[in-house]
DNA sequence: TGCCTATTTTGCCATATTGCCAAATAAGAG
DNA sequence: CTCTTATTTGGCAATATGGCAAAATAGGCA
């Protein structure tokens, strides 16, 4: 594999495990509906606002989402609109899973 | 969050994590084109036969490929034949994130 | 059986991630 | 300037990940 082709797959990866956490998934979700601040986020997820702030950071990093301040408060929007129909793609793949496997328990 | 949202989120997540490096995402995308065996892979990619396994383990245990022993080889195939519309919902991301910030350097 | 080849597993180590707490920072109100 | 609210940062411990190399396993063949 050469320099070239690592890279494009290293832009692809960084993506995607900027979304590979459920928290981030979830704050993602959220986003989709309109801006929230870290305040209202962290209500709806139930960890530390430091945690849910770091995680926040992690996808500002890789630009799916970005900030805003206005005031005292911190606003985040999705910078992807693309976002709603990569997660009908993940949707798919899990659909695609859960037939292939419907005989297997739900392992790891 | 509740439980019910938590496990959703974290079903995405594992499929997500799984994909979330270079070497997997090779993979799949030459899976795409078709199965290949374990020794076909390492030549391309490069790596240590033994990491180009561990990695084929982590997709085969998210169930994004399947493997198939045939004589001495075992021969991978992707399970998910949604990957290559997958494929293209990341692109479009990465396109975004280009067009967004063409101003900034590739940071980080 | 014994040898060869293909692949997987294991051990080890360096590095990265996660989540909590506490401390630090930022901005508005008084 | 001080108090309060909102958020970020630093530090730390637990856990997970990635990669190489050595050992183990499995299949095919003489």
């Amino acid at each position: 594999m050469d320099m070239k082709t690592y890279a494009r797959f290293e832009a692809r990866a960084k993506i995607l495990k900027a979304l590979a956490h459920p928290t981030r998934l979830f704050i993602v979700d959220e986003l989709a509906r309109g801006e929230r601040c870290v305040y209202e986020l962290t209500g709806m997820i139930g960890a530390d606002i430091s945690t849910v702030s770091k995680h926040l950071t992690v996808l500002k990093n890789a630009h799916v989402i970005s900030d805003e301040k206005r005031g005292t408060q911190v606003f985040y929007t999705l910078t992807m609109p693309c976002a709603a129909r990569f997660f009908t793609c993940v949707e798919d793949m899990l659909q695609t899973k859960i037939r292939e496997h419907l005989d297997l328990a739900g392992e790891e």
